[in-house]
RNA sequence: CGGGGCGUAGCGCAGCCCGGUAGCGCACCUGCUUCGGGAGUAGGGGGUCGCUGGUUCAAAUCCAGUCGCCCCGACCA
């Protein structure tokens, strides 16, 4: 082994610096849009506030969208599609959900050059023409529960706008349910949190705090909001995803009604829920790092890139062994990048694809197909290891493994080291001027007292976390007694 | 939407103050030599200076407006 190491080269002593690339502890934002454009995630187009998703970034989109698409089919859910636009009187029928959404409506108001009659909002959220037709469909109890599911984009004219954190337009998936009763819908409410949180933490690598939304944060016409929150790389915090349940509210205001077994019409129980492309700012800001992107092997776009190193023999033998390789891996189901591109070299290849994030990269050159081995390398911490052609797909498996774990274990410690016990609203303001990251602190439940917090700390309260007690003593910021346990945090 | 900053080649920037032939680095194209951590060399291509209007013999440069992007807020997934 000793041996290998001269020969090939080792592992570079250099700073990881990557030259098109902001440092991140320089300029996290900065740092933010460099990977977004190097990596060729997405771009800016002409239009204010629109961002495109490019085919890697897309790739990225696709296998997460995929899982979580499994998940929800898995548990009952059938997918459909409804209309982009809903008319205006629809959107109003429910007060509170109107009032929530109406300042980043975009309307419709021409059919070529004729005025319409009445104006079209190109969906901000989709309760109001879903919950339209749900209330032709849903008759009998016989009808519930009823799980639809819906991909499709969304706009929303907001007034700042980030690479998929926060665009015009963006794509998401929402469900929309029906319930017979207020505790299947609460369940149901519940279920789709942990699919969540399962996708977040098993697939994406990205551990989150789980929780209830307090008045003031949830949901526009919601009965109750539950949410994902999770820590980014500078401390701040990301809703992740959310869960309504929305009590009979919409089942009101839209007439969906059903006939029990007892012979009683009743109004029904609805839930909504959803998570957006965001999750793609998610990852990017959750898991990388100087040299770029770092992306879990689970939803990678490439999991083994495959580089060739060029010499004497190239197309004759180190080629054809890449691509022998590249078709062994292929075939045991990996998804595999051979960049056999001769106008680079390299190194630069190593660095352009951690860049992009590719968890595992194989080198293979003449030496290697002289001793029939190639070299593994992982993206994390660029350990090297030189393995047997027959023994690769198990490394590789175990690889992929052991990355997904480890990016998990880093986020979740990262989380906990930036999580902060506050008792005292001094000590307070300094953490959120200060490092930020989450703190934990008793709240009175008054949503004045959280106004004030947020006015003077930018701190808003994330959640209210499962199946965690509010702290002895008082509010961390008035004399009251705490009635809950509240996670504040400054948000994206 | 309020405060601040910035728009010059794909990216990053200089030139602007003091008006007079649009430049640099990287990237890109071609040849040759290279290639185990961002190669060397010799050639080469690419920009009506965000947009609109004004001042002027003459505008990247001065003036006005407008659009876009970034940061800090308000709002939000």
């Amino acid at each position: 082994m000793a041996e290998n190491e001269d020969l090939y080269a080792a592992q570079s002593s250099e700073p990881d610096t990557v030259t098109e690339i902001t440092p991140k502890s320089e300029d996290f934002s900065r740092w933010y849009i460099d990977i977004v454009r190097r990596a060729e995630l997405g771009d800016y187009t002409p239009v204010r506030g629109c961002m495109v998703i490019r085919p890697y970034g897309y790739a990225l989109w696709e296998n997460s969208r995929d899982r979580l698409d499994a998940r929800l089919k898995a548990t009952g859910h059938q997918n459909a599609y409804f209309p982009m636009f809903i008319p205006e009187s629809l959107l109003k029928k429910e007060a509170e959900h109107v009032e929530g959404f109406a300042p980043e409506v975009a309307w419709v108001t021409h059919g070529g050059d004729e005025p319409l009659e009445e104006r079209l909002a190109v969906r901000p959220t989709s309760e109001a023409i879903i919950c339209s037709l749900y209330s032709k469909w849903v008759k009998s109890w016989r009808d519930l529960p009823l799980l639809i599911n819906q991909w499709a984009n969304i706009v929303r004219w907001e007034k700042v706008t980030k690479f998929f954190l926060r665009t015009l337009e963006f794509l998401w998936q929402e469900g929309h349910t029906v319930h017979a009763t207020e505790q299947e819908a609460e369940e149901e409410t519940l279920r789709i949190l942990e699919i969540y949180r399962d996708f977040m933490e098993s697939d994406l690598a990205i551990p989150v705090i789980t929780g209830l939304k307090s008045e003031s944060e949830k949901f526009a016409g919601a009965l109750r909001t539950y949410t994902l929150e999770a820590m980014m790389g500078d401390g701040r915090a990301l809703q992740a995803g959310t869960s309504h349940n929305l009590g009979q509210n919409f089942a009101k205001a839209f007439n969906i009604r059903f006939e029990d077994q007892d012979q009683q019409l009743k109004y029904a129980w609805t839930t909504s829920w959803g998570v957006t492309t965001r999750l793609m700012g998610a990852l990017i800001m959750a898991h990388g790092d100087d040299k770029g992107l770092m992306l879990p092997p689970k939803v990678a776009p490439y999991q083994v890139v495959i580089v060739p190193i060029p010499g004497k023999h190239f197309t004759e033998s180190v080629l054809p062994a890449a691509r022998s390789l590249q078709d062994m891996l292929t075939a045991e189901g990996f998804r595999v990048h051979l960049d056999a591109r001769e106008e680079y070299t390299p190194g630069w290849k190593y660095n352009e694809w951690e860049l992009r994030g590719v968890p595992v990269r194989a080198e293979i050159g003449p030496r290697d197909v002289g001793k029939g081995q190639a070299v593994l390398v992982r993206r994390d911490n660029r350990e090297k290891a030189f393995v047997p052609l027959d023994q690769i797909p198990d490394e590789v498996r175990a690889l992929l493994d052991s990355l997904q774990q480890s990016m998990y274990d880093r986020a979740k410690q990262f989380m906990g080291d930036q999580t902060r016990q506050v008792s005292d609203y001094e000590t307070f303001g300094e953490i959120m001027s200060g490092p930020r990251g989450f703190i934990e602190a008793g709240w009175c439940g008054d949503s004045d007292c959280e106004n004030t917090i947020q006015e003077e700390t930018r701190a808003t309260i994330r959640c209210l976390p499962s199946g965690r007690e509010a702290p002895a003593g008082s509010c961390v910021r008035c004399d009251n007694p705490a009635k809950h346990l509240a996670i504040f945090a400054k948000a994206y």
